[in-house]
DNA sequence: CACCAAATTTGGAGTCACTGAAAAATTGTT
DNA sequence: AACAATTTTTCAGTGACTCCAAATTTGGTG
């Protein structure tokens, strides 16, 4: 079980980020200084860094699941289904939910803002943007016990996130240059179909230049 | 015409970019302070900051050409050729060739390492890497005359992009794990053939789960 | 050559993220 | 109440980076 000890660490450092993060979206990521949030929070700089090990951990604390997202969609696809094809439900699924996951849900606006105004919250999310590549490249290879030394796995990893990545990124420009999220949102519904369909049969004839009839 | 003015600024951002790669190489980019480039440069620490807004500009000093690469290979290419099909015919010349163009030359091992060992590099990298993205989407949106709000050239770059990314990758893994650099690049000879079709043709099938016969 | 104005370099003072170690406070147990 | 383990704080750095004013260097002019 839970001593006090271990509740009272787990609150404090609850605490830490939730109201780091309110500074950070009422004012911005950069800034804010750790020593605000030490004070706002009623502790030492010190024990803001011993919860979390850099500033940016303070504004994606709960990455991992984000990170995770993909590998658990294809180890949990339905049988008679591919991996594009999982990737390609959940999508739909997500959008008609309007939940979390793939970053279009009401209410992403301001933490979207947030992060593309500041470069070091970009370079950070570039790199949980490689995490769950690799993360879903290694639950590829695993279930088709691919060779250690075969690319294919990471490959396909690489394309299904640079869909998905491609997509919320689409959404958050449209966003953040003032477009209606529900119009986004059906528009994005045609476009994703493109867009697997795409990543399904391949883009062999994109941008074919016309041969020289002179 | 170049007055001596400019000459010597220009030979003192050289002077500096090249002791600051020497050092970096030598010893590791974290290890080594801007203050001791400085000093073995001869100028004081400001006047590296007036040439390189960041210490990491220091090590990505050229990093233009690079971001440039896949944009300039589909506007260069040739009558009667793909997008996806021009960056096969350049991946594979510059491998023939054994050039810089995509990592994989003799004596990238060093660079690499330093690279790799480096957490504030890796983010630059991402970040360098996202610019490349951007920069072939838009010569794709122009070439195809594409709509403002059409997410297909960002979706063809980005797929392009990660089967480059991708292969680099696996080039420079192999390789710090000590393979030999011929072997590796004969290897990726093969799959960057199987990659390459990935791409024109899809992944539609991957990893289909078996229906349950139970 | 002497001199001026513009550009370049420098020094110094300061901010902020982050580290390390030792002192101080808190907590669980006996 | 006392002791040991854990958590927090304090203190003293380091290093990237910024801002500003002073000093130096350079190109052009009389």
């Amino acid at each position: 079980m839970e001593g006090l000890r271990e509740r009272k660490k787990r609150e404090t450092r609850q605490r830490i980020a939730d109201i780091a993060m309110g500074l950070f979206l009422q004012r911005g990521f950069d800034d804010v200084t750790v020593a605000e949030v030490a004070r706002a929070a009623d502790v030492s700089v010190n024990t803001v860094f011993n919860y979390f090990h850099t500033k940016e951990d303070l504004f994606l604390d709960r990455s991992e699941d984000v990170e995770n997202l993909l590998a658990r969609v294809i180890l949990d696809r339905r049988p008679g289904e591919s991996a594009v094809g999982a990737v390609r439900r959940d999508f739909f699924e997500s959008l008609r939910d309007g939940d979390w996951r793939y970053g279009m849900h009401e209410g992403a606006d301001l933490f979207t803002r947030r992060v593309r105004e500041s470069a070091a919250l970009q370079a950070r999310l570039s790199l949980m943007t490689r995490r769950r590549e690799e993360l879903l490249a290694e639950a590829l290879a695993d279930e088709t016990d691919a060779d250690p030394d075969d690319v294919t796995p990471w490959l396909v990893a690489a394309q299904i996130c640079s869909v998905v990545t491609t997509l919320t990124r689409h959404f958050a420009v449209r966003r953040m240059a003032g477009e209606d999220g529900d119009r986004i949102v059906s528009d994005i519904r045609a476009q994703a179909e493109i867009a697997f369909d795409l990543l399904e049969h391949g883009v062999g004839d994109y941008a074919l230049r016309p041969a020289t009839d002179g």
